[in-house]
DNA sequence: GCAGACTTTGCGTGTTGCGCAAGTTTGCGC
DNA sequence: GCGCAAACTTGCGCAACACGCAAAGTCTGC
């Protein structure tokens, strides 16, 4: 998929990443209403013009690193077996895009902060929901390839694609507010097996 | 539901809306970038501090319209009759709003433009989406009521009106794209029939 | 009709988004 | 190695914006 680590290219993602950490390290620890867009480029080591440069804006920056993992799942259902049946590959691929994390260098407590801010503060609901959006369009297309439609002209992968964002954004509001606390696959699994998609 | 159009409120709503509709006339008439707060409250016959006072933004301004009309599907479902079976209800409700439109007295050649605006413009898209959510909020709570559940900590609530929504979105961007246009009524009742939510 | 609550409005202020034009770094061909 | 073109970063400036505050105007309940 991308197998260009093009020296610049890197050092971009890395610029990138750092002003979305520290956005969101800044909007975790003092509330969102308390950061400038200069407390995040001293944080990221950077000049404020090149954080708009990056983002246009204080809520996007904050949003990136929803939105690259988002992206993330139309990959992952990319990779699946060809005969697995539809809504059972799209619902695995849902679920590595998760289970990977937990694998991940950071155990993200801040992490899941920051879902919480983004879900809490409508400053940043709109960004959450257009990366949310943004990464159903990239699923979409993706089923669209495996399926042999087409994601401009037919209903169905669409559908499909909207359908497992909704699983997966109740599931992470359920998994949230569970008292006492759950397994997060155990929950989306869950969702998933609650909603069917016919196929055409 | 509400049965006080005590004389202030019923102003309030008529500047709220007036407020609105001037801001997406404006919108479509010469695109986003080129209409102020000023511009809006002019058109509106208000001043821009009031502007502010009832939309934190713009974009929030244009949405509000959109907003106002999905919030009224959950107040649909309480009215369908107790016995229907709760995805029949769902889909129903979801249909009677839709063609409710068709009945005003706007058959609103503007107001498909404004929604097509708003899935346009980047700036708008995440007051559009922050409102789908709102709406699947109130429709999760007005399906908890039905079904018995709280929409607070069951999972079941939240995932149905989430993939309702989704359904209805799916039907939107598909119907808008659709060469030649069909009947959005169509389009939407194969989203829902597609779509299946099995109860717990 | 009057007192209190709610709205509208103008003003002032800190922040933001972005165009523009340097200055700096990186990639690439030779 | 070497230099040039493209891409990136940065500072500056400006129009627009969000919002607190307080004065003026308007409605509601009694």
């Amino acid at each position: 998929m991308t197998e260009r680590p093009s020296l610049r290219e890197r050092r971009r993602q890395e610029t990138r990443s750092a002003i979305s950490w520290a956005a969101i390290r800044l909007a975790v620890e003092r509330g969102l209403a308390h950061v400038t867009i200069e407390d995040i480029a001293t944080e990221a080591g950077v000049s404020p013009r090149t954080v708009n440069n990056y983002f246009s804006s204080k809520a996007e920056a904050i949003a990136a690193r929803h939105h690259d993992r988002a992206q993330g799942i139309a990959d992952l259902l990319r990779a699946r077996p060809a005969g697995e049946p539809l809504w059972e590959a799209v619902t695995e691929a849902a679920l590595a895009r998760f289970e990977a994390d937990r694998a991940e260098s950071t155990p993200d407590p801040l992490w899941t902060q920051g879902v919480q801010l983004m879900i809490a503060e409508p400053a940043l609901q709109g960004e959450f929901q257009k990366a949310n959006v943004a990464a159903e369009i990239a699923l979409a297309q993706a089923i669209a390839d495996r399926t042999g439609t087409d994601a401009e002209r037919d209903l169905h992968p669409v559908l499909v694609a909207t359908a497992a964002g909704a699983a997966i954004r109740a599931a992470m509001v359920h998994w949230m507010r569970a008292e006492p606390p759950v397994s997060f696959s155990s929950v989306l699994r869950a969702a998933f097996g609650a909603v069917t998609v016919d196929l055409p």
